[in-house]
DNA sequence: GATTGACTTGGACTGAGTCCAATGTAGGAT
DNA sequence: ATCCTACATTGGACTCAGTCCAAGTCAATC
């Protein structure tokens, strides 16, 4: 491990976090000057696929970077400001689906995304 | 309504189709071969406003246009292919967010994709 | 001290989408 | 039928997020 990478980790630790790369890559600049974007990217990827770190596209712009992988939760976006918060709906949604709407899938994943509108938006 | 908008609206026609915004407009060149990008993407736009159209960001690279906007529905997507289906689940996940899990947002809205290997791709 | 291989860098590149000034056109008014 | 005008369309430049790659750096090993 290197110290660009610990910058990295670093910067994601935290709970309710949910940075962009670019964000990432800001707040790694500021711990380590000369960190390029190229290796925050590397290590974001790397981090995806070793599971430490979620990816989440809730907008249609940069996708975020969740590091709470380990508890399974999904997302509260807010339409307006674009404020993301986890929620944790009971149920299991995996559940809801029949085999007759799997369509010989082999399904390993649900992703739920609640939209609607933030206490600071809805008051403004 | 013009012969461009014409064009884009009877290319989303059909039940199951998910085309990216370049597909779209492919097809539309094949009807009328001077139509612009810049068009389709509006016009995208404004069937999407009028709620005609449904926007699916399902993988992260391009947004697709989905006609099937008048029956709720949610998707199940292939991992490796990217196809894309149609799905009815059981069940209403608006329900399953508890208040306390709702942090004064006022939820309109949920989007639920379902992730999995499909049949022909779990086959070869 | 030289070699090695992985990591990092920065810049060029791509793909998707937006923006804008110039041009074209549908369809109501005359 | 012709004219007008507001709106739609065009194409090209631009942005933004992300990827790629050749060259450079570094640490551990021989």
């Amino acid at each position: 491990m290197t110290s660009q990478r610990r910058v990295v980790a670093e910067v994601l630790d935290g709970e309710h976090v949910h940075l962009t790369a670019d964000e990432v890559h800001a707040r790694a600049v500021a711990k380590l000057p000369e960190i390029s974007r190229a290796t925050v990217y590397n290590t974001l990827g790397e981090l995806v696929s070793l599971g430490e770190v979620l990816e989440v596209a809730t907008d249609k712009r940069a996708k975020r970077y969740d590091p709470n992988a380990h508890q399974p939760h999904h997302h509260l976006v807010c339409a307006r400001c674009g404020a993301i918060r986890d929620v944790h709906p009971t149920g299991n949604p995996l559940a809801d689906l029949p085999d007759s709407e799997r369509f010989g899938f082999t399904v390993s994943d649900v992703e739920v995304t609640y939209r609607g509108v933030c206490p600071n938006c809805a008051g403004g």
